[in-house]
DNA sequence: GGGATTGCCTAACAGTGTAAGTTTTCCTCG
DNA sequence: CGAGGAAAACTTACACTGTTAGGCAATCCC
């Protein structure tokens, strides 16, 4: 080797996450990541195929990071509850010690920029695990779902900080799965109430 | 009068709102859009302040149609439970029916292009009240961030495609939220179970 | 030391959002 | 009916973006 390479495909996205949670997706372009690695813009092409490339491996290393987490949270736990809720609070822990990044994994993508699916599978494997061990097989992929879509939500729309009105949400989520653990527990009330309508 | 104007901050917006749905935020382009009414992009600026500012209304109006549709939803219901399931159904019916605006209004916002307050408390009304006939006052805050935590997260997940394993998540939604509203009906565990841990 | 190879460079293209200044078009008024 | 005025949209331009093509220079092997 002629040069000893001053870049590297590790310090690129390393120094892309760092950017990207300092400006944001948008604010997360080619020639200032260059600059920040003391380097050009067109050089980066040799170490990552394309922006959307860049962002897809940043993408995919945070959905492993995450399911990381959570697996790490979830082997602290005792009981089925526990591990849950130490889920949930990681899964928040998370998405506020990387907003853009949580941002970037759950927000609009364009397809070319999505995590390969090992990567989504992995982030996947510890809920289902946990879901697991709370109810019977046949029920576990819709509990799994349920519980998924509260600790997402609640993380979301607090993150974006669509709770307006005061509170700590950060907190309160706590409160909202213990409601629907109780619930799951409890059987639910049955059958749907309303017949779902599909509306194109 | 000089010309019959050939545009107006309605037709741009519609205009804008049909371009955004068929190519995805990054594809609503200035120049495309002047292209598509018939005028060149910096005309745009006499009736639109910036893309951001153009960005910022289709979010409010999308908040406030999501909003009346809520509205609508719980009107034809007659239990509250029913009534959360309608709305709901109805929050899954925008999501879908209007996948980009959806994720411009609860993705990524730049501070520039977030809606207004008032258009986001007039989505969240209908849902504050829908709880207020399920819980006592007190409780209402945090019960109505659950149930939209719930079907946001639901909502979101299934939109972007995070269900990947099957099974026809447009309709487990009532299922999960009939969980939830059971928890909700029977107190839920009382206290959380493991103490939050709040990180950085 | 000479040649090959590699790593990065510069230059360029097509695209973006947006500001300044100019032209065109129509209505109104004398 | 023609002149003035004003409003609408224009052209031009700038700084930025992602990305490709070709070139220079520095190192290693022989």
């Amino acid at each position: 080797m002629p040069h000893p390479a001053r870049i590297s495909e590790p310090a690129i996205t390393d120094a892309a996450r760092a950017l990207l949670e300092q400006e944001g997706v948008e604010g997360l372009s080619m020639r200032e990541l260059a600059r920040r690695l003391g380097v050009r813009a067109p050089s980066l092409y040799f170490y990552v195929k394309s922006r959307d490339d860049l962002l897809r491996l940043l993408n995919s290393a945070g959905l492993r990071e995450l399911g990381a987490m959570l697996t790490a949270a979830a082997s602290g736990a005792a009981t089925p509850g526990a591990r849950l809720h130490a889920m949930a609070d990681a899964y928040a822990s998370f998405a506020f010690g990387s907003p853009q990044l949580f941002r970037l994994i759950f927000g609009p993508c364009p397809e070319e920029r999505r995590a390969e699916a090992s990567a989504a599978e992995a982030a996947a494997r510890p809920l289902l695990a946990a879901a697991g061990d709370l109810v019977s097989a046949e029920d576990v992929l819709d509990i799994a779902r349920a519980l998924w879509s509260l600790v997402h939500g609640y993380t979301t729309l607090a993150l974006s900080e669509q709770f307006q009105m005061g509170g700590e949400p950060r907190q309160a989520i706590h409160r909202a799965l213990d409601y629907l653990l109780a619930g799951i527990e409890s059987g639910g009330r049955g059958a749907s109430i309303v017949q779902p309508r599909v509306v194109g």
